[in-house]
DNA sequence: ATGCATTTGTTCGTATGTATG
DNA sequence: GCATACATACGAACAAATGCA
């Protein structure tokens, strides 16, 4: 499938120049030139073909990018918007049971396991003081190869001694936290925030330096009310969106 | 209260200046030495302070800045970040409740109140087609002056024909849909993204470009369940935080 | 680390067509 | 017909982000 030969444009018909072009370039999309996440041409390119400024092409393609069709990029081009996800976060919400709800394929990457002194914030969030000790795992969450999480889960060593153990073996934090005595745990809160990352953030999660990430953080609370974990997560944007529903 | 005298950095112990700057700035903050909102001093008073190059102490500044302890203002200075707001999102909290809860004076500038043919998003999230009629109300939200949300609120005209003359007179959108006979909604769901600010947005919420804003997207319903209102809400960061609780 | 080429983003200015009164 | 206002379109130059050698 190529694009529209057919580049002419009808001056002075009633038609605005550049609505015509969304109308051709929509076209091309719905008919397949460009596949989802294909980049299109340059805007240099797409006035060259169309006989017109450059200014022009970008009003149209502006339009389809408010219109959630494509997403431009400094620097490196025009994309055929590809499908995002939608995190459903409940009380209960596992990411690797969402990931396959989404039909995909769920895994993860363990980038550090390992024991530490909590700093201020993680003390706070694991409700211990300063400088206890908390097992911290840090990981990558994917689906179909795509990076879609990057979280650093804190647990604490105080109550639950075999949890570094456990996470070593277990496939899943649900399952380590099983061999530790805790059969189920719930969300109590996420906090929700939002920052550009940082170079090594960016590189994981193969997002663009100037793209924000969505900021959660969650504690994890067991049914007794015990905090149990304290989970920061960082997803891409737009790739991840959250969805909250009470 | 004063900044630490002793500025004597340790070379080469295994810390890096930047990094020893930061600490160091860390302290004289917590100790009050800089009050919330103050500027600290220009990065040729630091670099001269530290004894080090004026690229070490901007280092320094940025890793402050990205973690919201300051913030740094392009021919202004760097200044102490100043309180934020954690937004407790529930199925029924009302944006100016939840500032006087924060002890803060709410207040809201009307920046367009008109009717509009819905868009493809704002049909997709009132469950209309696109074309259908709409009111459309874009609000700006401060607390004691200072802006903490822009929200374009969407209205099925079809439900609530009488909405526009409605939110004319009533000084909360709470009000508004009482007077058209919804005497409560309910928050449905909300999602949440983050993208960087659009010049007039960085301007009306006084947020410098480069810092993500929140976007949530919130879908109210009445008793009965029918969709009453579809808003689009940005929130700068890291000023204003959402928090979930279930 | 540095520079370079590529690409999008922003801001000037200018000209023209269209709708309005 | 004329004056005005507004959106459209074009041109040029520079800024900023990205990727690569």
């Amino acid at each position: 499938m190529t694009p529209s030969e057919d580049a002419e444009l009808a001056r002075e018909d009633g038609v605005t120049l550049w609505r015509q072009i969304v109308r051709t370039l929509e076209r091309d999309i719905a008919a397949g030139a460009y596949p989802v996440g294909a980049r299109l041409p340059t805007e240099a390119q797409l006035s060259a073909r169309f006989a017109v400024n450059r200014h022009t092409v970008r009003r149209a393609l502006e339009d389809l990018s408010r219109r959630g069709l494509i997403r431009v990029e400094q620097g490196r081009g025009s994309f055929v918007a590809e499908e995002t996800f939608d995190y459903e976060v409940g009380p209960r919400t596992r990411l690797s049971e969402w990931i396959r709800r989404n039909n995909k394929e769920p895994s993860g990457r363990v980038l550090e396991l390992k024991e530490i002194a909590a700093d201020a914030p993680v003390a706070a969030g694991l409700g211990l003081r300063p400088g206890a000790r908390v097992a911290r795992l840090e990981r990558l969450g994917l689906a179909d190869d795509m990076p879609v999480s990057l979280t650093s889960h804190h647990f604490p060593l105080s109550r639950l001694p075999g949890i570094l153990a456990a996470l070593r073996e277990a496939p899943t934090i649900t399952a380590a936290l099983a061999r530790c005595g805790i059969a189920d745990y719930l969300r109590q809160s996420s906090r929700v925030t939002a920052r550009l990352p940082h170079p090594r953030e960016a590189a994981l999660l193969r997002t663009p330096r100037h793209r924000p990430l969505l900021i959660a953080e969650n504690i994890n609370v067991d049914r007794g009310g015990s905090i149990v974990e304290y989970g920061i997560s960082r997803f891409p944007t737009p790739r991840v969106q959250l969805v909250f529903e009470p």
